[in-house]
DNA sequence: AATCCACAGGAAGTGCTGGGCG
DNA sequence: CGCCCAGCACTTCCTGTGGATT
């Protein structure tokens, strides 16, 4: 195929009438069966209208729920109604996992310049301080996935942000605390906790059915009449219901099948597009991961991948691993790390989904933790063999 | 009922990077 | 220039513990 075919399959393409609607941050006009969410958030958020502090908002709720889609909505929909008097940050903790980046990006916000290094956190808090004061506004600060920040960091900064209004004369600062994580608020000191919990909004999971209704009207702005039919798009909903009814799961996945069938020159996405869809999200969800992670994380994934496949009967436990892993690490000829670093390493990746870790006892053999791969094996094999070390360490290994 | 294994995982500290500020 | 800052990857040292075995 030449380039020009390809460009041309494209601008015409038979599947398209506008791909930017399926992508992962696009917020629609509508938010279907979102309805209660989108007014309780209002009516608490109403009061910056009239340039009184509104009360924080805690929301809950699994990812792919709508979240920060509805919250991004409402602030958008406030900010026109009062452009002079409503300003929000939208600020991603996942992004921005430290005190100091959070900070930084807020004063970005206000319009203050912060280095993204070198200033003592206290010194950005008094720089933001300044900005915001300078400023005649209600400031509504959206923390996303604001789990991510307090566990690695603790709660300084919220502390911080919720007592800022204090020090604040001319204009007003309200929080919005999302998070997927339930049981978050263990995590916080009880000052902040009733600071940031003074609202509550939690955000259920959808149904089968309104996921597939989600996805009827997504396709119907994305994609061309009659591409897809009520069969695929069923069995899209389905295979998202499963994954805790993550819509944005659902989303990707009708994506990256239009992707295909596009790609393919069909007319029509089928379920076997949807099928080679899932495969690929879920292949390059963990291929991704393991091609960015470091050295020493990559060898233990690769000791705990070995091991799987030379004795599947065995458990595989924290031991084994930290013993398969020393191997690996002499045969490269570098230094290996502790076993208590190893132990966080394991932990690490349980987070990822790539393995299972849960702690069991074997009472008189001990306490530790049996471990699975949580994607398929070849999965975990592609990601590692771009490594070019661990590529030649698992080929000797085979022989 | 007591023991004791094989770790889990907390706390504190080190050395390094990449940057301030005066 | 010298000193300070935050963050990260890691070490050192440590206390805690579920439950099969004694």
């Amino acid at each position: 195929m030449s380039i020009e075919e390809i460009f041309e399959r494209y601008v015409e393409s038979k599947i398209f009438k506008d791909r930017e609607k399926l992508l992962p941050d696009y917020v629609p006009e509508e938010l279907p069966h979102r309805d209660e969410q989108i007014l309780k958030l209002a009516s608490i958020l109403a009061p910056a209208l009239r340039g009184s502090r509104p009360s924080n908002v805690f929301i809950y709720g699994l990812t792919g729920t709508g979240k920060t889609a509805v919250t991004k909505y409402v602030l958008r929909k406030m900010k026109e109604k009062a452009p002079q008097t409503v300003e929000y940050a939208y600020i991603n903790c996942r992004q921005n996992n430290t005190s100091y980046r959070v900070l930084a990006e807020l004063a970005k916000h206000v319009g203050v310049k912060i280095p993204f290094t070198g200033l003592a956190l206290g010194e950005v808090m008094k720089r933001l301080l300044q900005g915001l004061e300078r400023r005649r506004y209600v400031l509504i600060v959206v923390l996303d996935e604001i789990d991510n920040l307090v566990k690695r960091q603790g709660d300084d900064v919220l502390y911080f942000l919720t007592r800022v209004n204090e020090n604040l004369s001319s204009s007003k600062v309200s929080l919005i605390g999302i998070t997927n994580d339930l049981k978050f608020t263990e995590f916080l000191d009880a000052r902040v906790k009733s600071s940031l919990g003074e609202e509550e909004l939690v955000f259920p999971p959808y149904s089968a059915a309104q996921l597939e209704d989600i996805l009827r009207r997504r396709a119907k702005e994305a994609l061309h009449e009659g591409v897809v039919d009520d069969e695929v798009l069923r069995r899209v909903a389905a295979i998202a219901a499963r994954q805790n009814s993550d819509c944005r799961l659902a989303l990707d996945i009708l994506l990256k099948a239009a992707d295909i069938a596009d790609r393919e020159g069909a007319s029509r996405i089928t379920l076997e597009h949807v099928e080679k869809a899932r495969n690929e999200i879920e292949k390059n969800l963990a291929v991704d991961i393991i091609k960015t992670m470091p050295l020493h994380v990559k060898l233990v994934l690769a000791s705990i991948y070995l091991l799987s496949r030379s004795d599947s009967a065995r458990m595989i436990t924290t031991g084994l691993i930290y013993d398969k892993y020393k191997e690996l690490v002499g045969k490269v000829g570098i230094e290996p790390v502790t076993s208590r670093r190893v132990s966080d390493i394991i932990n690490e990746l349980d987070m990822t989904g790539i393995i299972n870790a849960k702690v069991i006892s074997l009472g008189r053999y001990g306490r530790t933790k049996v471990v699975s791969l949580g994607v398929p094996a070849r999965n975990v094999e592609e990601g590692l063999m771009s490594d070019l070390i661990l590529r030649s360490l698992i080929e000797n290994m085979e022989e």
